[in-house]
DNA sequence: TGCTCAATAATGCCCTGGACAAATTTCTGC
DNA sequence: GCAGAAATTTGTCCAGGGCATTATTGAGCA
């Protein structure tokens, strides 16, 4: 095992941060930063370093930064920007069990979280689970990793975990033949899947049946998918990480290509940025609001 | 709902097919294909043809072909090559089988083809299930999508679903402290887990103590998580279409950084193209591969 | 002061065309 | 028939320019 620095060519960081070598080389151009070294053959060579501040930027753009602010920000800088932007923590929530969870996660202790995933789920059901303990989870593990007190394969393990209690969960429920019927998917582009798998675990047990493609499907073919199916909602999740102007396009695309009979939600953190309206999609900016919608749509 | 064609731009070719725009683009430059039309901004935009032509070209390259000589070809010409490549179809193994499911599939029949996983894995057992009826079905679905006899969504149904049935098996196995600890997980860039948990459910029952990451996990993470769960063998999955030269140089450098002791696992339809020998990494190119592996590390 | 709309700046994405290294195939001499 | 050299194929990187869209700022006005 040695300890030879890893250096990151633009590609291999293009895949760690999500930046796209276009953006990489003009933000060097523009800002100086990041400013790699040079291999023999001139091409660039990103450091550890910069590349975990590339995460830290990218992800305080995905709040709605911009990068011209940011990107000379010594990274102690950055981190207390994350930290203001996370707002007031709500200690009087559910702070126990935030803190107990988080030094699950922390402690690498994959069997003991499993079995809290399980003993809560058991406990409060599962759309409480998902409405109050996993929302409120999961902005504590984005805190979390913002703030660096969490590696990125912490956060891996703490999703797996969380996918693998949801998945079973769901599972258990016996699949109705009940209406509506709702597509659940990502845009390609869009990897998180966790999103479907909650708003899932909050139809099925009002009785909706759930059809869930996975992530990255092709637009041509959730259209073909929904008529396939006869659905009556197609469902779409967003990261905050997705880039609005495609989700934007893509979404309008969709209402263009699908009857009006079938409606359109988007959800995910990304749908709260959002700025213009989209005719004939319902924004679900909030778990809560999707059983709401069910409930008119 | 409009039937106006849907062009594409660059950025969403290179989503859809997985093909780097600098590979569009020289690809244009060197063979003629695609040559995409032009906006009113000079900017390309590709038809949906275009796209299905190199979505198949993509396939048959991953499987070891040559740009140069795929290029030219009509459609129909590829479609033949991608037959003769599939080798001679085995007929007796179980074609009523995968004829079945492969009709679930096309149906769009979700309940019943959920229902006939479920059944299956009862009546085989988790890990024959796995090796058996799993490898052949993946294998049929495979083939049958590069006919064109299968759209993207239905292969992506099948996956939804196998994934649904195969994760609650594997959650139906108490989790043993047991020998040894496997971490799972693929390299940025590699975004199928199928494989993943096929692998996971041919170990758990073997005894082993399976981690899983999930996909995606930057390198430096893997090692790290490798070392505070202690495992004894990481094992990372890629498929057919994940680049070589990246796999081959992202173990290498796994290997450099992790103690001799823990072993390391590359498996996934990738790995019967790797030329060159890793030292000190074990190819399991298939997985029955995997529970001798277990036995002898 | 507060608000709307236009000017300006910031930003991401696309383009061309050149270069080079690694991998693969073809050629050559034995 | 085969090892090794030469040629070809292929993916990836680079520089630097241009443009459309979005965000911010400023000006005029109520």
């Amino acid at each position: 095992m040695d300890r030879s620095i890893v250096l990151l060519n633009i590609s291999a960081v293009e895949r760690e941060t999500g930046l796209s070598k276009d953006v990489l080389r003009v933000w060097e151009r523009r800002y100086g930063f990041p400013k790699p070294g040079r291999d023999d053959n001139t091409e660039r060579q990103y450091s550890p370093e910069q590349v975990a501040k590339l995460r830290v930027i990218k992800r305080l753009m995905d709040t709605g930064m911009r990068p011209g602010k940011l990107m000379h920000q010594p990274l102690a800088e950055l981190n207390v920007l994350a930290d203001t932007r996370a707002g007031p923590r709500r200690e009087a929530t559910a702070p126990v069990l935030e803190r107990d969870v988080l030094a699950l996660v922390r402690g690498h202790n994959a069997p003991a979280l499993q079995h809290a995933f399980a003993h809560l789920l058991m406990r409060q059901g599962l759309q409480r689970f998902v409405l109050e303990t996993v929302a409120t989870l999961n902005r504590a593990v984005g805190e979390a990793w913002m703030r660096g007190e969490l590696q990125v394969f912490e956060e891996h393990l703490y999703t797996e975990l969380l996918q693998a209690a949801l998945r079973s969960a769901i599972n258990a429920f016996p699949r109705l033949s009940g209406t509506p019927t709702v597509l659940l998917t990502t845009f390609p582009g869009e990897q998180h899947g966790l999103g479907l798998l909650m708003v899932e675990a909050l139809l099925v047990p009002e009785g909706a049946q759930c059809i869930s493609l996975g992530t990255q499907t092709p637009l041509d073919d959730i259209v073909r998918a929904a008529l396939a199916h006869k659905v009556h909602i197609v469902a779409v999740s967003f990261s905050a990480a997705f880039a609005l102007r495609q989700a934007g396009d893509g979404l309008s695309e969709l209402r263009r290509h699908l009857p009006a009979s079938i409606h359109i939600w988007a959800g995910g953190e990304m749908t709260r940025r959002l700025r213009k309206s989209l005719p004939g999609v319902r924004l679900i900016p909030d778990l809560s609001a999707a059983i709401g919608a069910l409930r008119i749509d």
